[in-house]
DNA sequence: TTAATTTTTAAACATACATTCAAAAATTAA
DNA sequence: TTAATTTTTGAATGTATGTTTAAAAATTAA
């Protein structure tokens, strides 16, 4: 990769941050083109020479997230740890992220509003990538004999998913808890539900 | 009310219906009331003879949704079960209606980006109500001693109020379980993180 | 310094819709 | 049936904003 190169991704990035930033505020349609590029001290034209058009912005901005939190979750699932210790991380990756990067979370929802074609098939085939490491770690868990084995693994999920997903909704910076505690406290409530009794 | 007042009424709540199935499919920006009219079979221009405008069309969509909801919630909480058993009735209460009214209770998610001033302060007062009743619940098992008093009541009222309005992001009607054997589900699933142990 | 390449700009364009409105149609009450 | 009232209509209006574009400015490589 060129200096060049280089600098127009690191542009592009900051771009894709920014308009997170904006859209979190006003929402995906509220949220004007002009919007985003006064945020960046740039006028809408030249939003154009990164972004083929608004769409595109979102979906890259999706991209971004679904990348990063993937990754967090593989390095759960690959430690060497016990699957409870291995549930808790997962949920606290999810959750620091969310809270540190709450804006790039919140355009996550309804992928089937906001993309079409080629775009919504990876979308959610990256979503049904990161809700498959929870099964396997809920598996685990059971066949290790560490979790109760009359938990139903797809209902656990939806719970645990949706709990998480559902934190952007609520969480303030200047809220009561930080992410850190929020992440700690999910962790240990949520792992009551596999426990075995 | 007098009988044109009721028809009146009526077909109010039919547009609201099927507005919020149109809006399901679409999402809020990218329906037009050209999209809700002409589902009913209706020209757009006689939408505004019964709304003031879009904004007030979601709006009420919303209010009927919530109006449903704490009336449902409210028949738990002052029933005479033991806690457990409001605690399971409620989510079942949750689940049941928001997988047969699914398109209305699409549009209950950030309130803040749809909604503004009054219509904004009064849907965060329905939803504070409609929170607050977990939290009664909730309140009344520790205090019973039916529920492990090491809980953290916000907490747990967060997780499942999450899991709950997440359910509307994946729900299908033709999926693999119907409404009710998820709400069975998802009520002995949640009642596991009060349990005492 | 000069020429090539890139990025940015400001204005122009196009269009999709929300909303309004005056007139027509349908419904109701007498 | 007639007059009053409610409801519907279809066209007109206005505006907001996504996108294009040609030219200017800035950056880079020689």
């Amino acid at each position: 990769m060129s200096f060049r190169e280089k600098k127009a991704a690191k542009k592009k990035e900051e771009i894709l941050r920014s308009a997170a930033s904006v859209l979190d505020a006003k929402g995906f349609h509220r949220t004007t083109m002009e919007d985003i590029a006064s945020n960046l001290l740039m006028t809408k034209g030249s939003m154009y020479y990164y972004f083929k058009n608004k769409d595109d912005l979102l979906y890259q901005c999706h991209q971004m997230i679904m990348k990063i939190s993937i990754e967090r979750i593989e390095e759960a699932v690959h430690s060497s740890l016990t699957p409870t210790e291995k549930l808790k991380k997962a949920v606290k990756a999810h959750v620091t992220l969310s809270t540190s990067e709450k804006s790039m979370f919140l355009m996550m929802d309804k992928p089937n509003q906001n993309f079409s074609g080629d775009h919504l098939d990876h979308a959610l085939k990256q979503r049904k990538e990161y809700a498959n490491y929870f099964d396997v770690i809920i598996n685990e868990g059971i066949e290790k004999g560490e979790f109760d084995p009359s938990i139903e693994i797809r209902t656990v999920r939806f719970i645990i998913l949706g709990s998480l997903n559902w934190i952007m909704q609520w969480y303030r910076e200047d809220g009561p808890q930080s992410g850190e505690q929020i992440a700690e406290s999910f962790a240990a409530h949520l792992v009551r539900i596999v426990e075995k009794r």
